[in-house]
DNA sequence: GCAATCAGGACTAACATGGTCCCATATGAC
DNA sequence: GTCATATGGGACCATGTTAGTCCTGATTGC
């Protein structure tokens, strides 16, 4: 369920990785080095994330790639819109779509929040935070008002 | 990001049709007239929710399906599991993945972390409040204590 | 000029998904 | 008992998506 792709989470990695190193430029040889995600694969990434901001590039000889910005200000969210485009979690709730049945659709817009709620919750990470073994994730206080027990937690 | 699949999706509106008719027997031939979703594909999805204890099957004559228990009593957490499997936000949240670069990945169990407080979220939300055009839906309660301008909600 | 590096896109193989169909089994009416 | 009506389980295929690779062109530093 609700499953990101692999390029995304490579992505995460890139972006760990170049966190890293701030203040070096990294070629996409150093990061596919460092990450052990195959160099190819690393440069449609680092490509991909270029074009969103995410990273800066320089070109030319001794060029590569640093983080756009602070890890701070790049949340999970602005991870997947680079790598998975403005995908929702159902097709009805995007903006675009054409769906025949949404006249007739009892559930109404209900997944459609419930998108958006996540989403609420995926901009509250930031990219220090998917360092290292980080304990104390953002998430966590989404979960606060919540009685029912957390027992089921292990079944994903 | 984040999609569900189609089948989740017309499940879900089949769920709502059934608890919309309690107390009697649909047939999966009236499921696919009442929402307007192929009789073949309602047959199919109708199977998994029986496997998985959402709805009750009466087979032979005059038999056909009904809510397995309360609105109130399934998530949309199960749901997703009976249409979708175990699977998991990233590969290596999975139990038996056997992820290469799991010893070398500094992303850590991150992914896996916010996958599980998704799913708290997705254990909240109920049939119930599936349901129509429900305006107050418990994930609305998740967001407590973000201070971040909500302005990129409509991103999705 | 040359080597190193990024930018953009085309391309293929593998996989997942959606949708359909077939046959076995169970039930109720006649 | 026979028949029509249903579900149960699974096979099957067409399609779309994803992952991964490769090619060509542009830019920069030595």
């Amino acid at each position: 369920m609700l499953r990101i792709s692999r390029l995304t989470d490579y992505g995460t990695m890139i972006l760990v990785h170049l966190a890293g190193r701030a203040g070096h430029v990294c070629s996409a040889s150093d990061v596919a080095a460092g990450t052990h995600v195959a160099l190819p694969t690393v440069q449609k990434i680092l490509k991909f994330l270029a074009r969103a901001g995410l990273v800066v590039s320089a070109r030319g000889a001794d060029g590569g790639y640093t983080l756009g910005r602070a890890p701070e200000a790049i949340s999970a969210a602005d991870i997947l819109d680079a790598l998975e485009g403005p995908v929702a979690i159902t097709e009805c709730s995007q903006s675009d779509s054409q769906c025949e049945l949404e006249s007739l659709c009892p559930v109404g817009s209900a997944w459609q929040r419930i998108n958006k709620s996540i989403r609420v919750a995926l901009d509250e990470i930031t990219l220090a935070d998917l360092r290292g073994p980080a304990r104390d994730i953002p998430v966590a206080a989404l979960t606060r008002g919540i009685t029912r027990p957390l027992v089921r937690l292990d079944r994903g």
